[in-house]
DNA sequence: CACCCTTTGAAGCTC
DNA sequence: GAGCTTCAAAGGGTG
């Protein structure tokens, strides 16, 4: 427990290291997924891991047996869920590995850990799970022509709107106070070495 | 039992 | 076009 919390802790000063490696990644990150060519078995791999999850989880015959707030409300109209996106995959993949590394089981405290590891990875292991996430949504838009995000809007209830406003506004929050490094390099900000952008 | 928490990214919406 | 909002997965915690 303590080795894993000095390991994460040492991701940390890496990130700090690494925070100038991170804007060249990012700004190099959107061509490079263009040129790149990503081999069949990485769609397999997608697809299995997508498998598995409506089996755990949708199905309602998993484990956890936790069908979803939609299914629940609207069981007649089965809701299309938005496909995942990159570090969505990421967490899919990873999180089992960290949650049997580590003792913390709240998932919380996995996602905060994930988040650290995802800025972690290499250019190459990045780019594999844009262009999973990519080839996530072809498909998925091709299934679903018309269907937009915005047709599982309220299907959550959410935290209320007062304290995700409140959130954003915290610049020491991270949640979405962060902007996304789409949205940092798209606006001229200085990305701290926690990943929180500070408004100047 | 429903929702929160926590992460990043995609996409829709608002101004 | 910038910024905000919601949802996507996960499952322990909470009321």
């Amino acid at each position: 427990m303590f080795i894993i919390f000095i390991l994460e802790f040492a991701n940390l000063e890496l990130w700090d290291i690494f925070g100038k490696k991170k804007e060249i990644i990012d700004n190099t990150r959107k061509k490079m997924l263009d040129d790149l060519d990503v081999p069949d078995e990485l769609v397999a791999f997608q697809n299995e891991g997508e498998e598995q999850d409506h089996k755990s989880r949708d199905s309602a015959t998993g484990p956890r047996a936790r069908p979803g707030r939609a299914q629940v409300k609207e069981a007649k109209k089965p809701t299309i869920k938005k496909p995942l996106n990159a570090f969505m995959l990421y967490m899919k993949e990873t999180r089992a590995k960290v949650t049997a590394e580590c003792t913390l089981k709240e998932t919380a405290a996995i996602s905060q850990i994930l988040g650290r590891r995802w800025h972690a990875l290499s250019q190459e292991e990045w780019a594999r799970y844009y262009e999973l996430a990519r080839k996530e949504r072809q498909p998925h838009m091709q299934l679903n022509p018309g269907w937009l995000g915005r047709d599982n809007y309220g299907k959550k209830k959410r935290w209320s709107r007062e304290k995700h406003q409140e959130s954003n506004r915290d610049p020491g929050s991270p949640k979405h106070a962060v902007l996304t490094l789409a949205s940092v390099s798209r606006r001229i900000g200085v990305v701290h070495a926690d990943n929180s952008l500070h408004y100047s």
